[in-house]
DNA sequence: CAAAAAGTTTAGTCTCGTCTAAGTTGGTTC
DNA sequence: GAACCAACTTAGACGAGACTAAACTTTTTG
């Protein structure tokens, strides 16, 4: 009973090398560095009451982990005026963006989920794998580059494919596109997706579109079904212009 | 921010039906009870120090999870004289047993994992997979009854087929028998045995024994290669006795 | 069979991550 | 430019789950 694991209460002063020695990470330090990552993916930092929403948590508890993130060396935080990662910070947010997105591509790939299912399940787990689990998963898939919703996967040193896409809100008629990357997370939108056929790979031709930010019409795919799709929906289609049909 | 998703204060009265509602389990609450079950499987009731030994912790740090699991009717106490499951309890354990096997029969067979490296990954990964996920994993791997130690599956009632083995220290000389199971998860003595072709499904005859827990020869397979087994190891395989050779 | 040893529980503290309530700060409006 | 309002931070509390130290049972031993 004289040696017990416990985490040691010596503070770890600010190390030259931050990559070396690796401080466990809780679930809910994971979370918010994702969280601050997707949200200053636009430019500007991160606001505390916008990572409170995306967390489900209160504005409160946010600042106060985002002083507990700063003073690690993980964020950059200007009271009043938002939060950035470090470099450091970018490194876990973009190692977790690999776990998720890899182990979403896994699951649908070999355990037969539906692109709406994976989300949460891949939340969870993404926590939990090892990074030995992670890069066989990773070869098993063959190293893609993109999970079932085309999101870019992040390498194992954090590049990634950041490609710039139209979506089909702005593909004028007459115009043929591919949808290269669908743009949500909500299960409901995924699946209508999914039993219209409009998921990633598939090349649509914009037949008709009404003005004032209406609806889109589009034929789709060999069978030439007709499709009409809002344009909050058609906003989250991302897609490259294809040359001659 | 008027609804946030936390955990509500009620102390939820004992119900009725346990099986119905089902208050989320921490991590620390799912590592006890997979302990107190494997303790208690002997027959006598766990001690909180075999307890605390187990899972690394302070014994005074189990008797406060003590108290609050048998208020949960997680498990029943008898201050000082050791702690016992509940059908509850144990429901959830077999639970925890389940995933744990499955997942190692699973990063066995399909993520390249060798016997000796699953248990740790496994161990993470058991509270965080859900019920979908398992599931999805035992039909992949065609619903097996035992993992890659020959430890047997609980199926989702919690059913097992708790077999009785005869360890090899306690076959006869002249005699052959099946290695059916390997009572060990320390990686080094897994590795020992894989690389010793000792593992189970292989056959094995014993030629000779040195007596005062002495070591076993055996031979074994097909290749007629002789193994000198310790006494403490030949107690962890355990066989079933084959009738004639 | 009493005293020592071993095992267990209680008491009190700590950290993490959350909360609500009560201030602060900074931009917006008249 | 003062007043207001939204966003943010601080203060203080709490529950879970760990710890150490001290008290209390049970068992073992001389």
């Amino acid at each position: 009973m004289t040696s017990r694991s416990q985490r040691p209460t010596t503070p770890s002063a600010p190390s030259i090398s931050p990559t070396v020695f690796h401080e466990p990470l809780t679930r809910s330090v994971e979370d918010y560095l994702k969280a601050i990552y997707r949200l200053s993916g636009v430019g500007q930092p991160a606001s505390t009451n916008e990572i409170a929403d995306l967390l489900d948590l209160s504005a409160a508890s946010v600042s106060g982990m985002v002083r507990r993130l700063s003073d690690q060396g993980l964020l950059a935080h200007a009271p009043y005026r938002g939060v950035e990662l470090t470099p450091e910070g970018r490194r876990i947010a973009l190692r977790m963006l690999r776990r998720h997105r890899l182990l979403e591509a896994y699951l649908v790939e070999f355990l037969g989920y539906s692109w709406d299912t994976v989300h949460d399940e891949a939340e969870r787990l993404e926590h939990a794998v090892s990074d030995t689990l992670i890069e066989r998963m990773a070869v098993a898939l063959g190293n893609p580059r993109f999970d079932p919703h085309g999101d870019p996967i992040p390498d194992p040193d954090g590049a990634m494919a950041e490609l710039v896409y139209t979506s089909l809100a702005e593909i004028p008629v007459g115009e043929t596109a591919e949808i290269r990357r669908v743009d949500t997370s909500q299960a409901e939108r995924l699946r209508f997706l999914g039993h219209s056929g409009l998921t990633p790979g598939t090349r649509v031709t914009v037949i008709e579109r009404q003005p004032f930010r209406g609806p889109t019409k589009v034929r789709s795919g060999v069978a030439a079904s007709e499709q009409v799709i809002g344009h909050e929906l058609a906003l989250q289609l991302l897609c490259v212009r294809i040359e001659a049909p």
